[in-house]
DNA sequence: AACTATAACGATAACGGTTGTCAATTTAGT
DNA sequence: ACTAAATTGACAACCGTTATCGTTATAGTT
């Protein structure tokens, strides 16, 4: 089953970064594929359910996703310029989590860290 | 001038935490306000743009508002049950980013920092 | 291969938060 | 008061997302 969700997949691997659903859903019918709109969202909110893929929202209230290489927690550092995306990790970020929030009696915490900036690359390629 | 631009200041003032745009219009016209919802959301995004107030996305694409009480960079923790909000500082997450981001070659690096719990008094309110 | 039950699909409509439009009202300056 | 400019708010338009529902593909059975 789920041939189109494995389409889905492979679209949003194939690029590094974020990408909306409409973005993919472009991108698919693009290459000729005969997808629907409902389908690409679907299939990523299955994805996102699961856990294969990062969900956030863009300031401008878009929802955008992400394939993650690794399973384990960690951020993500993101170009402004292209998008691409770095997977890093931040136990020093962990640690301070916790403490600030224990510090305050809060419980049960989570966290979300995102770092922006401009890529080698792009920052090379506007001066 | 902009009287309505106070008027929304109080009403995300009086609040601690996160109010919708359509939270503070409901609540302006509880008190009695004949406010229109474009002006609040004129207001709310002056307000942004001057820096007075916070705007981030809820998880389902609402935007959400919050006025801070420092001026310097900080970041917050936020209680999922009251959404009752503490600004915290961190020092140790200001540096992590910016060495995460030059060891990639980042230049120009901002970030965004939200951590989540439950307070003290909705833990022992809900077990 | 044929049949059936079930799940997946996709076009379209509905939904909700936000933004644009524009006439009416308020404000500031004279 | 009088005028020009800015603010306001009702309403419509917009856009991303979700629900609906008839159609199509799939899996299992005989």
């Amino acid at each position: 089953m789920s041939t189109r969700r494995d389409t889905v997949r492979r679209a949003l691997n194939d690029s590094s970064g974020f990408r909306s659903a409409q973005d993919l859903y472009a991108d698919l019918r693009a290459e000729g594929s005969k997808i629907g709109l409902t389908t690409v969202y679907r299939a990523l909110q299955a994805l996102s359910d699961s856990g294969e893929i990062d969900v956030l929202r863009s300031t401008d209230g878009e929802a955008v996703y992400r394939a993650c290489v690794t399973d384990t927690h960690h951020h993500h550092l993101v170009c402004r310029g292209c998008g691409k995306a770095v997977e890093v990790e931040g136990p020093a970020v962990e640690k301070w989590a916790e403490n600030v929030a224990a510090q305050h009696g809060f419980h049960d915490v989570t966290h979300t860290v995102e770092v922006f900036g401009t890529c080698a690359a792009c920052w090379a390629s506007r001066g």
